[in-house]
RNA sequence: GGAGGGGUGUCCGAGUGGUUAAAGGAGACGGACUGUAAAUCCGUUCGCUUAGCGUACGCUGGUUCGAAUCCAGCCCCCUCCA
């Protein structure tokens, strides 16, 4: 028996994908007969989307695959503004360049996991620069300002918690939750948008889009957000050591992207399955009832099937191949990430601590003599314990490279290239 | 505009003239144990050409043998008053 009639709203609910929803019963007969056209936006403050925002990425993908119409908005005039949701202090305000260059290279990442395109189920993309930055200030007041209680927008988490900490807050961002309840009635007149989904630390912005829907007339709009996601020992998700877990490949390589799935905590396997791949219920049944050493086989599974999602699975397999040499049988694979030197300079000799900072592996000399005073450093698979030592090309292996080491996980090889770079 | 409080390392937060590169905690990284997990324990956590040197406690000057700590001016934040 399922608990809800349209396939939308069952698949969301056994996967894990739901934290609040403005009427469920609503939505649920809307999605029933494949009428929902739901949107998210995404801030354009960075160059890649994250792990977090893959959630709802996965929201829409799901929408699509029961038969709904996906809109990816991007915030090309939301992020001018800047979001004050979840963060303790204004950001520094971006320049219209950067969020121009941040949104072209956002904007790929989306075909991973939708299909675009002219059909009624296809995805599509707009920004809500379009209409956001027409806007004149007057007629923005007496339109969209009027609906707004300025007491209620006070006691909304978003202000509350700023004001509570004693933090300030801008104008410019008190309005951010105006933009993007306007965006959400634009959405409705344009296209019939009649879902909005986001975070759970969107909901007061999404709700107040409902809201304004509903004051200045649109069809009935409905809200739904995701939980906040955190690993099972509570920390937040998406940071490791070099950051954040980014979609680009670019910024986070698909061997990395593997690697973060691979370390999953055994609490967190199973609803990773059904939030972060499209596997099928009973199968990721099975998968979670692995106990004990076992489990590593579905953190393979997660991994690979999590990283063939998003960057194809041709790069997933490279990766668990890789993965496969380097750990469970300890030899160098020529698939690890590789770093690139002069041919000329290794000829002469590289410093090790300079070496290790090249290849990524220390954000400084200073960190990198420490590595290999506490012993974490390895060439070509033998611990290093001279800090001043220079590294040659009398180390390269017999496939003309040096494998370097940090740690038991962390692996790059050097490869000595010619010419100018 | 007036009165009071405050600005410390990635973050939180002690420190009110001298073993202070700065307690403690979080986070992160390395090691041990494991299963490339969690928990636990140990170590590390500004930079550099590292027995040393250089930077650093909002900014700029000053007092002092010596300043995060005292003084002056400035900038910013918070609370109350106007």
């Amino acid at each position: 028996m399922s608990a809800y009639k349209s396939d939308f709203l069952n698949v969301l609910s056994e996967r894990g994908f739901i934290h609040q929803c403005s009427d469920f019963d609503g939505l649920d007969a809307l999605a029933a007969k494949g009428g929902v056209i739901a949107y998210v936006g995404y801030d354009c403050t960075a160059r890649s989307l994250h792990i977090g925002n893959y959630l709802t990425m996965m929201m829409l993908h799901w929408l699509q695959a029961t038969g709904n119409k996906p809109i990816t908005l991007m915030g090309g005039g939301t992020t001018m503004v800047g979001d004050p949701s979840g963060k303790d202090e204004t950001r520094a305000m971006r320049t219209i360049e950067e969020i121009e260059a941040n949104k072209s290279s956002i904007k790929g990442v989306f075909q991973k996991v939708l299909t675009f395109g002219d059909k009624p189920t296809d995805a599509f993309m707009t920004d809500n620069a379009e209409w956001l930055l027409k806007l004149g200030y007057i007629e923005m007041l007496r339109e969209v300002g009027r609906h707004f209680s300025v007491n209620r927008m006070l006691t909304m988490d978003s202000v509350r918690l700023r004001l509570e900490r004693e933090q300030e807050m801008s104008f410019i961002e008190f309005n951010y939750m105006v933009c993007q309840s306007y965006d959400y009635v634009e959405l409705a007149r344009r296209h019939g948008c009649n879902l909005q989904m986001g975070g759970s630390d969107q909901w007061g912005n999404i709700v107040n889009g409902v809201d304004l829907g509903r004051r200045m007339g649109t069809h009935q709009l409905y809200a739904l957000t995701t939980p906040l996601l955190t690993t099972a020992s509570g920390a937040k998700m998406g940071k490791t050591a070099q950051g954040a877990v980014w979609l680009n490949a670019d910024m986070f390589s698909p061997w990395d992207f593997w690697q973060y799935w691979r370390n999953t905590e055994d609490a967190d396997v199973g609803r990773f399955l059904k939030l972060f791949t499209t596997l099928p219920m009973d199968e990721i049944a099975k998968l979670e009832a692995l106990q004990g050493a076992e489990i590593n086989e579905a953190k393979k599974v997660l991994a690979t099937e999590a990283t063939a999602l998003l960057h194809g699975r041709t790069e997933a397999e490279k990766a668990q191949e890789t993965a496969r040499l380097t750990f469970e049988q300890g030899v160098a694979a020529d698939t690890l990430p590789t770093v690139e030197v002069a041919s000329a300079d290794l000829q002469a000799g590289i410093g090790l601590l300079g070496l290790l900072v090249t290849a990524g592996l220390a954000a400084s000399n200073s960190e990198a003599r420490r590595h290999v005073q506490s012993g974490a450093v390895r060439v070509n698979d033998e611990a290093a314990t001279d800090d001043r030592q220079m590294i040659d090309a009398s180390r390269l292996s017999a496939d003309g490279a040096i494998k370097l080491s940090v740690g038991k996980k962390k692996h790059v090889l050097v490869r000595p290239v010619n010419g100018e770079w």
